[in-house]
DNA sequence: CGCGCAGTTGACAATAATCAACGTAAGTGG
DNA sequence: CCACTTACGTTGATTATTGTCAACTGCGCG
């Protein structure tokens, strides 16, 4: 799919390794095949758990493809506030913000350790030459996350603590497993501490031991330590308020937007 | 500009009034010259004040450039309350979500009388062959609301109810008037009631009003009946917790972003 | 001039934060 | 395998912030 060819310009360096990976920003989850088609890829960084991608005040001039592992986003306020602003998943897009050049306004921490394609802010226009698409897909991948910042926006504005982190906890499960638990207990590693889904969801981490406690107690599910475990699948459900609808946008298997998908991976295949 | 051609298929009937819309998607803020441009503008509705542009629910399969006037989105949950997402100015682009033919999740109303320009889905393929460059330009500013959703998620989550509600007023303030007030006292109408505050804010109407009440008696700023009076601009802007850059970001007048701007600008007219 | 919506105020309740202490699992070097 | 270290989690007492309810006021508009 990538074939190779000699670079004429300097930005084109970039082009070969990044095409590959670039080609399945649109489907939201990166498809692992596609890292041995494309070769050796120079361009990737490789993150410890723990370790930062952006340092904030920093000028950006790339855009980073999250290949393996579980990374979040997040701001810190002057007095040491911290906001975490979304759980990036293999395949998300990092660190593409407004002005090109300019300074970074969010961090990007790595959770567990991760792999990163990098992909420079300049291919990105040699890109989007030969793929006609990617800019609307861009665009759509965009507005997918732009929805569920609005999502996360409403849960902090109006839920209640109980809700806020039945609905996080849930999100993360089912975008991680890209898919619905059905209705069988099921249980699962999951790579954030209380104090991560404090930030998350505008709460202390010492409220949200209680809450868990709580949701424990009503044998809802358990969290401690990294595991999560969904006992009462339907009653996680009814208390953060999801319809089925939601789930389908998270893992994005919703059958109209796999039809919009469909048109556009196909635009695109033609274009290569 | 929009020079006048047969349209091949039913699609394109539309294109010609859609294209100069469309061409000022990444300014931000619509130029009220391309109307004329543009000839009679077929495709337009408009709306009276409190009325909606979305029916939540029902598919949706345009997205609209809003002209005149200002609107807001918002969430509402099954038990009544409301979560206001972000408030759009002329300029702004609004419908534009993942699924493309899927029903809707967030509403839209007009705080004022408006007007916004239609722009079928299926008629965007057809503009972006035309127009490369379109979607990157769709992409940057999907990119740039999604910062500006992040950062109300940072506020609602981490400020206090006074910090969150100086922001926002300050925030509506200098992207109305694409500008800092500078050190002057400042006085603007503002089409928002104290209960649209509360629900943008994550707050109730009541304890909005208190802490109105509070920034009165400091005597930084007053708001009541949808009238603005920033009294002491600097304390506002240090209570809101705000840098140049971020004001920069708001109104898009940042050198980094005017330069990027004019890149994609160019590369936009050459195709033209 | 009277109706309605927006704003205002007070008393009270609920939710969540803060502070501080202690418990417990995982990781490390000897 | 152990003691040691550290980060994470757990719990209670107390305070702060914000919500709820309800009554009342004032502005704007036909």
């Amino acid at each position: 799919m990538a074939s190779i060819m000699k670079a004429p310009r300097s930005a084109r360096v970039d082009c070969e390794t990044c095409q590959a990976r670039v080609d399945g920003l649109c489907s939201g989850y990166s498809d692992s095949t596609v890292e041995f088609i494309s070769g050796y890829r120079t361009n990737d960084r490789h993150l410890k758990a723990g370790q930062d991608l952006l340092n904030l005040g920093e000028p950006c001039d790339a855009i980073f493809n999250l290949v393996d592992g579980w990374m979040f986003r997040y701001t810190i306020l002057a007095d040491g506030r911290r906001q975490i602003l979304d759980f990036a998943l293999p395949g998300a897009v990092l660190g593409f913000h407004s002005p090109l050049g300019a300074t970074i306004s969010f961090g990007a921490q790595a959770l567990t350790d991760a792999v990163v394609c990098v992909i420079p802010h300049n291919a990105l226009g040699h890109l989007s030459q030969r793929q006609p698409d990617l800019g609307l897909r861009l665009a759509l991948l965009m507005a997918r996350e732009r929805s569920l910042s609005f999502d996360h926006l409403t849960s902090v504005g109006r839920r209640s603590a109980h809700e806020r982190i039945a609905r996080l906890l849930l999100e993360l499960f089912v975008r991680s497993r890209a898919g619905w638990p059905g209705y069988q207990i099921e249980e699962m590693h999951l790579p954030v501490t209380q104090e991560h889904i404090g930030d998350a969801t505008g709460l202390t981490g010492v409220h949200v031991n209680r809450v868990l406690r709580d949701l424990g107690k009503e044998g809802i599910l358990k969290f401690s330590y990294r595991r999560l475990s969904i006992l009462e699948p339907d009653k996680l459900m009814d208390l953060a308020g999801i319809d089925q609808e939601l789930l389908q946008s998270w893992t994005g298997s919703g059958r109209s937007e796999a039809r919009a998908q469909g048109d556009l991976a196909g635009g695109c295949r033609q274009a290569a």
